[in-house]
DNA sequence: TCTGGGGTCCTCATCCTT
DNA sequence: TCTGAAGGATGAGGACCC
């Protein structure tokens, strides 16, 4: 039998180029070539994806969408279908799966894909990545970047170089080349506070950040995180690329165009947020031992409050129970609350944990039933009856 | 300039058990 | 019974990512 050498650089990281706004494209063609900004709406928004020809004008994600606005008045400003680039997404990883079963999703718009198994039918990585490219184009009308590297870090730090639409391959024997010249900020993990550390530090691009010896590295930043950029600044990473792996939390929260400050507008909100947390909870399998409050004050001050139960949840009105109890111990009173949120954590398979449903009371039937309406009628068709009233919300 | 929503991971403090 | 160390569980908060 003749074995075949396993390619040198076998992780391919794909990402769509202005994804959410070039699907608003393709779906209003009289978009095409105008600077569009996509943007959760309300005064409290911000940009959440923008067109090449908005990003000309300053406008980036993350950006509040008024300073957008302000930056490129002319541009067309869209809320978001996330129903609609989900769709995208999944007819996207379906592309991806014709290559290799080896695709790790890491957003609706990017995935890393390791083809090392795929290249005896499909060609060296770069060729695969040529033809994921040429692929999307075709069937999905959308441009994305790929980057092709020994590594997930090194994939990903490619695909960025070659935006928009582009592929750039990073052999193993150009890391240093490619990696050393770039602003450390690029390293997966440097956002802002590690930035501004690392500058005091003298520190400015990744070849800067290789030379530093690793005991100062520990001193600024403790030893998990000094190993970490260590590691990165020589381009090593051996993470390996994971299909599948099971969510260790999920959540809802909102923002309010107004700040809130009575006690039963607040308790609304987080009895419409403990059922949308426990609907998801239900229909995707989980129950959860901790349940997180989340307040967001009008200061932008942010405190979270947790409790951990003997017995795991899935009912909204046991949530509520919980974060109502977090939020009345917290002191003071009638504060200016602009988000509030909810979270699961310490999430369980709802199939192990079938011997508490033994207990389950009519609240957890009320919820079943629910979800069988909205199930069949849309979201939305049924709520309790105390979230008829509810205060401003977008 | 005035900061969304949904996540992950890490650090540090505290409490409890051994 | 007391004391101290070690380690796990829990809780709060921060940094970061897309």
């Amino acid at each position: 039998m003749t074995s075949r050498a396993l390619p040198a650089e076998p992780i391919l990281h794909v990402d769509m180029d202005a994804f959410y706004a070039s699907v608003e494209v393709l779906r209003d063609r009289s978009l095409a070539g105008k600077p569009v900004v996509v943007g959760s709406p309300g005064p409290r928004g911000v940009v959440m994806s923008a067109s090449y020809e908005a990003r000309r004008y300053g406008v980036g994600s993350a950006m509040p969408s008024a300073r957008a606005r302000r930056l490129c008045p002319q541009a067309v400003f869209v809320s978001p279908d996330f129903p609609a680039y989900r769709a995208h997404s999944t007819r996207l990883r379906e592309i991806f799966l014709s290559f290799t079963p080896l695709v790790e999703p890491l957003s609706l718009d990017e995935a890393f894909l390791d083809v090392a198994g795929a290249t005896r039918m499909f060609g060296p990585p770069a060729e695969i990545g040529r033809a994921v490219r040429a692929r999307v184009r075709e069937e999905l009308e959308l441009s994305c970047s790929v980057g092709v590297a020994p590594n997930k870090f090194l994939a990903k730090l490619s695909s960025a170089q070659a935006k928009p639409d582009g592929l750039l391959v990073v052999s193993a024997g150009e890391v240093a080349a490619f990696l050393h010249p770039l602003p450390v900020s690029a390293l997966w993990g440097v956002g802002e506070r590690t930035h501004e550390l690392l500058e005091r530090l003298g520190v400015r691009t990744v070849g800067e950040l290789a030379e530093v010896p690793g005991r100062v590295l520990e001193r600024v930043f403790g030893d998990v995180q000094a190993r970490h950029l260590a590691e990165l600044a020589h381009g090593r990473d051996d993470r390996s690329v994971i299909p599948y792996e099971a969510p260790k939390s999920l959540s809802h929260e909102e923002t309010f165009d107004r700040d809130i400050d009575a006690d039963e507008d607040v308790l609304r909100e987080l009895l419409r947020l403990s059922f949308r947390v426990a609907s998801r909870l239900r229909s995707e399998g989980y129950r959860a031992r901790t349940v997180v409050l989340k307040v967001r004050l009008a200061s932008f001050a942010t405190l979270t409050r947790s409790r951990t139960v003997p017995d795991p949840l899935d009912a909204g009105a046991d949530i509520f129970r919980v974060v109502a109890g977090l939020y009345r111990a917290i002191p003071g009173q009638r504060r200016r609350i602009r988000l509030l949120g909810v979270a699961a954590s310490g999430l369980v398979s709802s199939g192990a944990e079938q011997l508490a449903l033994v207990r389950a009371g009519r609240w957890e039937d009320a919820e079943r039933a629910l979800d069988r309406i909205e199930r069949r009628f849309g979201p939305g068709s049924a709520f309790p009856a105390a979230l008829l009233d509810g205060p401003r919300r977008r």
